[in-house]
DNA sequence: CTACTTCCTCAAGTTAACTTGAGGTCAAGA
DNA sequence: TCTTGACCTCAAGTTAACTTGAGGAAGTAG
């Protein structure tokens, strides 16, 4: 096994903890873009790893590869990526994930209210047609939960 | 049409948002169980739009339909459920809710020293192999983000 | 009674994010 | 050189949570 600057996939593989068709599949996505050897094989940047890596730790919570994709496309193309490049991505994370946790806390908060108390009066429910989620969804519950009974 | 106390899947359709066939889909799945008229069609009580209320409320938060249904196993079999009843579910309810704020927060607060730092020794990173997750997630980012480069 | 809407079942399709399998190639050690 | 083991591509399968469609029955307005 010669000692290179570049990985072989099963590196790659041993090194995140992901299944080799699922970095396969990555590239597919457009999360990263390997080279290949004379023979076809892919090889890996160090730094690769870690764009794996952010991967890995956006999906935990809870954002699609697509979106992935679009932080990733903050990143420099030729070059390995600097401090600076991975702060800008990082800043935009950040704030959707202070989103979530708002979101998730203003449910928390009104569960007791709503659904804790049993009384279930929701004219006043804040569970009702949150206009925090961005209006992606839809219908949604905004009639939800308008019943006496 | 005859005022019943007893709801048609339409109109459970358009007090909650949802699609005539996702509620179908929700009585496959156990998480309903609208009784029939003699000509075999669907009749809702009034308490189970508050039940798809929960169901729709608890997926925004990111509960799966297996999830959900154990949470409402804890409810009545027969009869409509009480503030009481309702109150026991919300306490699970709530607890994982903390739980995923818990998590959220630790990852926003470890992203700056990680990834937004850009340097990434991560030998000390907190993204690195988290406990919380009730290991229910394989082998995970254990293996994470170990790299200099 | 007729027409029309609503509902029924059952099978198959859809999207995301991957995995699995078939059939074949490349590379490294003995 | 021979033999593994790691890799390659491409097609198809998998799970969750539904939707869509076909073909038919039930309920209601006139």
């Amino acid at each position: 096994m010669r000692k290179s600057a570049l990985l072989s996939i099963g590196e790659v593989a041993g090194r995140t903890g992901l299944a080799v068709s699922a970095i396969r599949y990555y590239e597919e996505e457009g999360l990263i873009a390997p080279e290949r050897n004379a023979g076809g094989r892919r090889r890996f940047l160090r730094s690769d790893i870690r764009r794996l890596s952010f991967v890995m730790i956006a999906q935990r919570v809870g954002f699609t590869i697509g979106e992935i994709r679009a932080q990733l496309q903050k990143l420099p193309d030729g070059r390995t990526p600097t401090k600076k490049d991975w702060t800008k991505i990082s800043r935009g994370f950040s704030r959707d994930l202070d989103a979530r946790i708002d979101t998730l806390n203003r449910l928390r908060d009104n569960l007791d209210s709503c659904i804790g108390c049993g009384c279930l009066s929701l004219q006043r429910c804040h569970l009702v047609n949150p206009k925090d989620e961005a209006a992606r969804d839809g219908p949604g519950p905004q009639f939800v939960l308008r019943d006496k009974n």
